[in-house]
DNA sequence: CCTCTTTCCGACAACGTGTTGATTATTGTA
DNA sequence: TACAATAATCAACACGTTGTCGGAAAGAGG
């Protein structure tokens, strides 16, 4: 209804600057690019960035939280709760697919001028499902060595992802997620069986003689 | 013998110029910091910030590149072959007690203002010498999964190293390297044994397929 | 004490910023 | 088709940062 109503001008403008700024980001970064930059690629006089963005930072979050949206629309369509408890199996080539599908996007946004939080931020949408539905229904500990443990599955995710963005997308998605997984299984087993007792207590331990420490 | 006839205003100079810009990086990142910025909380004039650097960044580069010389000269010491092909543990410690020594410089460097490849570069330096080490010595194949692999595991590490940052440094050391330590050994023995075989093929099998793909 | 070096100071043109008001062009609709 | 609303254009503005001068002042080291 209220979508529909919007002036095939502005539609026009968004999308030149959207392009402009994208196409500028493949060999600069952000920080580097300015409203005249973009204005003149786009042929977009510079007052009109103006009356629809701040400045090229707020353009550029604009595109990522739309894409953002895509992904994780596309990934609640398959983040069940059987999923959640097999492995994270599925979910990995799930979004390893999501990104494949926008890959002209994600080439630049993920890639080497792009936001380096932006990945974290899709990776740790799934692994903070994850983490809860493994608390929960596997009885891992929620302590210290858990959030370390969780920090270093998504960070080593996504330097895999990053790694296979880097090298051109063309490597199966399969090969990352049944690594991946494997890591995160293999991973569960050895922290949180009874034989890691100690590990824990000698985080607890140090933890009070900081407490107790004078100054 | 040369470095000793420095003259005490530029060495002065120099040192309120680090001062102020590690300073001004606590509340804001590198990018936003301008040569006026630096001097006026230097208290030095903005001409003679150009006769020792270009730019803001060029004078943090110098503070990293410092840095970076310290730590790799202290991890040298310790980087036997004994301890490649022992293990990771003891290198992991040695990194983290190299930054806890640094403590005032490294929480701003590494952490949220920070250079977000600087950590990448100090632990990099030390897995490639593991790659070499297991390559050679423990007949590793040296292919794009083992590539993913140990990508996996320093992108991990790195993670783990600056949650440990951003949470203020208390927790001790030897948990994250136990944690890290335990996952290198066992991804190591997950991903070359003879299991995996068919996963290296599939991907190359896919890499035939791209070659040969007409476009 | 004297010379050499460094820093300071004021000035400069160049550039990007963010905003303004007046003008022109295009749109959706009556 | 004609009209009113809306959007884009254009020129101009004050402002702040940049990088670079040449000359004056201050400090270093022998």
């Amino acid at each position: 209804m209220s979508s529909q109503k919007i002036d095939r001008r502005v539609k026009y403008t968004k999308m030149v600057l959207r392009q402009s700024l994208l196409e500028l980001m493949k060999s600069s970064p952000i920080e580097k690019i300015t409203v005249k930059n973009i204005c003149e690629l786009a042929d977009i006089n510079r007052g009109t960035f103006y009356s629809h963005y701040s400045n090229p930072r707020a353009l550029l979050e604009q595109i990522e939280n739309d894409l953002f949206n895509d992904l994780k629309a596309t990934l609640d369509r398959y983040l069940t709760d059987a999923d959640l408890t097999s492995g994270s199996y599925e979910m990995i080539i799930e979004i390893i697919k999501c990104i494949e599908m926008n890959s002209d996007i994600c080439k630049i946004i993920l890639g080497e001028h792009g936001d380096h939080d932006y990945l974290k931020r899709i990776v740790n949408l799934a692994y903070e499902k994850f983490r809860e539905s493994w608390i929960v229904n596997m009885r891992v500990r929620d302590d210290k060595l858990t959030e370390y443990f969780f920090n270093f599955i998504s960070s080593g995710s996504i330097g895999v992802i990053q790694l296979w963005i880097q090298s051109g997308m063309v490597d199966p998605p399969e090969i990352l997620a049944s690594m991946i997984d494997k890591i995160n299984s293999q991973g569960l087993k050895m922290f949180f069986d009874n034989k890691n007792e100690n590990v824990t207590e000698t985080l607890l331990k140090r933890e009070n003689k900081c407490y107790n420490q004078a100054d």
